[in-house]
DNA sequence: TTATGTGAACCGGTTCACAGCT
DNA sequence: AGCTGTGAACCGGTTCACATAA
């Protein structure tokens, strides 16, 4: 299986949602330009983006909308139900979970876990907030089959949590915290930095008014 | 000015990232192999990148960990006071307004947009959520001199949002909305998707499943 | 004629190899 | 001897050019 580049996957996202909008619109055919325009991005890198996971398209016309989202969902895996912990019940596991995105793709948290225990039996939307521990992870993963762990915990914390993560089996990880965790091969993990979206933004405003 | 590719932008913060730890641990000198370890990085890669801004280190020795530091904030313009205005003050907003991470790096909230009228004077941290109007963030950019608009709205809204901070005259946007924005060349971008992360995430995980 | 799909060319970012200092 | 700094080589991702199909 050919291996294919984090830059595309991040874009079979980005065609997903420009199409989610097209369907909106009850526009049947698009063409990959149509896609590309929406999307910022050359239609040709479009083309080429589908072209590692088959021909969806029609010469001459285009594609279906309906037909293009819905190969897209499959290639992203978003045609099966994922589960999730989060962990951390902080501000931004707050915001986290009550993101209406993920369920419309079936990705859901099935539990929330804080070692704050004056958060344990608090509720956050429609789930009450547990009690972390290695333990309570292992049966998240084993006993209710969660595959995808949410670390949203503070930086101080981060490292042994994802070290008692993959311990307990999880194989992927979305983390938040602001620290780089070093993890085998096999685990997938895509990290969201805050610092560093912002240190981009300065670093820019700073070189243009250098100029 | 040569252009500074965004994948060295990313890991000059890394770099200052580990750094601090470093510090921290009252550690004085530092290679550029032990900045690549802890990063997850080669080490050819870390001295290219601090090539392009000059040569900070010395031939047989290292780098200064505080000095080093030092160089890559003012690199990344955080040597300077940032004020920055957050749209939206949902659960994402509140996240963000609490992190602690910016005031560190100067880079400071100088208000808090929001337009529903339910939250307008509400406390959100130590500020006020005063009410979203183009007139409004005129006047933070204007008056208070605030250069970065941190976008945390409904997708729906943030388009019109996003043209509305343009027009204010802000030159940097941290987007956390779930849409693609298209701005002129001039205007510095950093998106931070939420969808796209999970992902990233369910798609290399049915594709290990896959193999 | 229009728009897809794809091998080939290109380009830029990463890695290598080694010269240059201390 | 050890580690930095950097031109050159390499590699992978993007773009081009065009054959193919409706």
């Amino acid at each position: 299986m050919n291996k294919i580049s984090n830059a595309t996957i991040r874009r079979l996202s980005i065609y997903l949602r420009q199409l989610e909008e097209i369907i909106d619109e009850k526009i049947e055919t698009v063409s990959s330009a149509e896609i590309a325009k929406m999307s910022a991005i050359k239609d040709t890198q479009v083309r080429k983006d589908l072209s590692f996971f088959g021909s969806f398209g029609v010469r001459g016309r285009g594609y279906s909308a309906k037909e293009l989202a819905e190969k897209l969902k499959i290639i992203l895996g978003l045609n099966k139900e994922w589960k999730a912990v989060l962990i951390g019940a902080g501000s931004l596991g707050k915001a986290l979970s009550g993101y209406k995105g993920f369920a419309k793709h079936n990705i859901n948290f099935i539990a929330v876990l804080d070692s704050d225990p004056a958060k344990i039996g608090a509720h956050i939307g429609d789930k009450v907030i547990e009690r972390y521990s290695a333990a309570a992870l292992k049966e998240c993963c084993e006993k209710s089959g969660a595959q995808i762990a949410v670390i949203a915990v503070p930086a101080s914390e981060a490292k042994k949590v994802c070290e008692e993560v993959i311990q307990a089996g999880f194989k992927g990880i979305v983390n938040f915290a602001p620290v780089r965790l070093h993890l085998p091969e096999e685990i997938a993990l895509y990290s969201v930095d805050l610092a560093i979206s912002f240190e981009h933004i300065t670093f820019k405003l700073n070189r243009n008014s250098d100029e």
